[in-house]
DNA sequence: GACTACTCCTTACGGTGTAAGGAGCCTCCT
DNA sequence: AGGAGGCTCCTTACACCGTAAGGAGTAGTC
């Protein structure tokens, strides 16, 4: 009969920044970016929408360490590898955790704090490339090249429908409808003689784009 | 003295979805996505909020209307030149296109209504590639690699400062400040041997990349 | 003149991020 | 033991958002 000023479960384990992070990661792969609200992410973990700023200074800090939750989950790349296998699974690993976590491409605009996990990030592919002999500015060309299209593949990739074969037939049939064959031929070419087949995954794509790049590195490395 | 229900300007030209979707891309280049609300781009266009609901269905209408607009800036692939040096045109382009309006990168996501332009510039594009003697998978391999190119490196290129050396400098010495060159050491070498270096512009490492992809290309054209 | 169609208006609702300030609890110092 | 300070969490409130509902003005056509 006391009487409880507000919601009664045990405040046993007083929420962190870390707890509130992970709630918010769940949330937006699992509603996706726009549901994440303050409200409804207090709600998720049993606070209310102010409690939040106790752990994170406003939703752009938040974000911040969103992102950089998703950063760590990047495989670094190995230094025991040679520099090519090394820079092939981490690229790999990173459009895997970015098609995880589909919200995070396009958060990547302002983000100008980088946390820790994304600047050891940085580094480390970066020192696997000086390390395999590529100068400075080749290194940053390299990273320029390789990241602009790990990231471009991963939005490209986020506006398609969720996974699978199915729905990205639904889709391109539906797109295919009011683009007449007529008028896009090589749209119509390509959505029924490729897209259309069955066992395609634009996925799959990745790697061809990847090897590109990495083949053209090794070239330009070697010519340096 | 007549009472006016509302602003008394003379009402002869009576707006139109072109209007409003230029009006609409013009406020995002000034003021950024953020700042494009219903009630300010009303404003923009000297009407209410409300009112703009007579030319745009909704705000979802709206934004792939801006896109559709930003696709009708790209130059289209000539079909006079080599494919390769009509593709990098494209490319360069496209990438421009993508800086003058930074908002639109982030906005490709569920953008799954392609609007007319859209769809004229991704059928030149297919066919320009076919008619260079690709076959239809390259052709979809080719133009995955080259657009998940030039979008990744618009959206690395939009968290950059506005423009120039100067702020590119700044942001990088603050970053570089609480990122001790102790613990992360190819950071900051990248940072003070190549970012703060004079005349230095990440926009430059654009045809880098593009470069490596259209060779790469054309290996696996001849090859085919 | 009346009907129709269209543009634009006002009002209102439920959502958002967060500023301001208060209540309860824990820990430490005296 | 008791008081102080600090930390977590709460309530309330504000300005802003997208847009549903419906009314007012105007132009064109019979």
């Amino acid at each position: 009969m006391t009487p409880r000023t507000a919601r009664d479960r045990a405040p046993r384990t007083p929420l962190s920044r870390q707890k509130v992070l992970h709630a918010a990661v769940a949330l937006a792969d699992g509603s996706g970016l726009e549901a994440l609200s303050m409200r409804k992410l207090g709600e998720a973990v049993g606070v209310e929408a102010m409690s939040l700023y106790t752990h994170v200074a406003n939703k752009e800090d938040l974000l911040d360490g969103m992102i950089d939750l998703v950063f760590s989950e990047i495989d670094l790349p190995s230094l025991e590898d040679d520099w090519k296998t090394a820079m092939r699974q981490r690229a790999v690993s990173a459009r895997r955790a970015l098609s995880r976590h589909r919200w995070a491409i396009g958060l990547m605009e302002s983000r100008a704090s980088p946390g820790p996990a994304t600047l050891r990030h940085h580094d480390t592919v970066l020192g696997c490339l000086r390390g395999a002999g590529f100068s400075v500015a080749l290194t940053a060309h390299a990273y320029s090249a390789l990241d602009s299209y790990v990231y471009g593949f991963a939005l490209q990739e986020r506006s398609l429908p969720f996974e699978g074969h199915n729905e990205t037939a639904e889709l391109a049939q539906a797109i295919l409808k009011r683009a007449p064959a007529d008028q896009y031929p090589h749209l119509a070419e390509l959505t029924t003689e490729h897209v259309l087949r069955p066992g395609y995954d634009y996925g799959d794509e990745f790697e061809f784009g990847l090897d590109l790049i990495l083949d053209g590195l090794e070239r330009v490395r070697g010519g340096a």
